[in-house]
DNA sequence: TAGTTGAGTGAACGGGTGTTCACGGCGTGT
DNA sequence: ACACGCCGTGAACACCCGTTCACTCAACTA
């Protein structure tokens, strides 16, 4: 059975990790996590039912683990445009632009997101929600330094941060919920989370209290 | 004839259509309608597993009757809320405290909507999404007759329509997650839905194309 | 090299699931 | 007064489910 090269035991069982977590991610987008049953998730990893137990102690644990690597790919977008100094240049429309291309690079992370944070179990949702508090609070910060924003109470920092996530959220779920291959639609979900988020910091030059 | 026990046959099938409604509603609050059977809906509405199937053909035929109920309540709520003219004085004051007390109230449906919405059946999220469309259409209609607003393209309108019904819905889900009991949550819910709704009609007076 | 460890196996269990079917009983139209 | 229609019944079916157990056998360790 040598294909490539001997696995030491440690490689195997986190490679046998990784098929059962992407079994899941990839079951989960035709149906929802939540209706999804291990032996299903066994079975699309090549693993019998027995051996899941080997890796989590239940569907809910695997559930969470999938909330922490989804969180780790949204992270890195992040991260990844604020290096971009064309992204600083026009922060909207490059928001936009980035949002759209990266939710449909990892669809099935930000679709796993999007539909346990309201729709999963009791421990799934909290995590998912506990992450998004924490994404809210570091928008907040970037936020806070610019030029119309920069004396305002923290309370109405972190009130236009949940804003603009909530609208993050609501525009992967767009993306999510679109059929492949339509550029138009693509295009219009871009121009419409343009328009909205120029709409929102419109506001903020007049905003007071 | 007889006043207070004999039901007509007609009375008492719908009574269990509305019982078998009823318990779905209810369940579907603690764990999600995905994850609910046939005939845990059956039993709670004290009826044997295959009487459902004279009053629905499946549990997602349940759930369509589900979806036309709860935005009966919703359409309920928004013409009671055009009748009072107090809400058209204070229009964004009085439609924070009308959606926080009326989801309160009606917390079931909210919560199945805000549920189904996204973790739901195929059917049963595209039944959702396109009453919600209808919504967001309704309201840029009154949207279209406000002062500064009157001269936009439809387009735009649409789009400031679906910024609304979007923290709409991401308020009333916030609710609908609250703990009963909290009024100082209660609160700052409804604070924080003013203050979003006045930053976004600000940006209205400075807006173009 | 011999012994230990632990990932993966295959069978078995008890229980919940959707769906079907013949049947009973009661309101109903004749 | 009678026969019909239909809602609800209870039993049966064939599945799928999570979980357990004793097991094998290859990678590790001493």
């Amino acid at each position: 059975m040598a294909e490539s090269a001997a696995l030491t035991r440690q490689e195997q069982k986190e490679r046998t990790r990784a098929a059962l977590l992407d079994a899941a991610l990839e079951l989960s987008q035709e149906s929802g996590f939540a209706q999804i049953s291990l032996r299903q998730v066994a079975k699309r990893a090549g693993v019998v039912p027995a051996a899941f137990y080997r890796h989590f102690a239940s569907m809910d644990e695997l559930g969470l683990a999938l909330v922490e690597r989804s969180f780790a790919t949204l992270r890195r977008m992040i991260r990844d445009a604020q290096r971009d100094p064309d992204v600083f240049a026009h922060i909207i429309d490059a928001a936009a632009e980035v949002l759209v291309e990266t939710v449909k690079v990892n669809k099935a992370h930000f679709a796993f997101v999007a539909r346990e944070r309201v729709g999963g179990s009791q421990a799934v949702r909290e995590a998912i929600n506990h992450e998004l508090d924490l994404f809210v609070s570091e928008l907040a910060v970037v936020l806070a330094r610019l030029p119309n924003i920069e004396n305002w109470s923290s309370d109405d920092v972190q009130m236009v941060a949940r804003l603009f996530v909530r609208n993050m959220v609501a525009n992967a779920e767009e993306v999510v919920e679109m059929p492949d291959g339509r550029p138009d639609l693509e295009a219009k979900i871009k121009e419409g989370a343009r328009r909205q988020m120029r709409l929102i910091v419109l506001g903020f030059e007049k905003w007071r209290s």
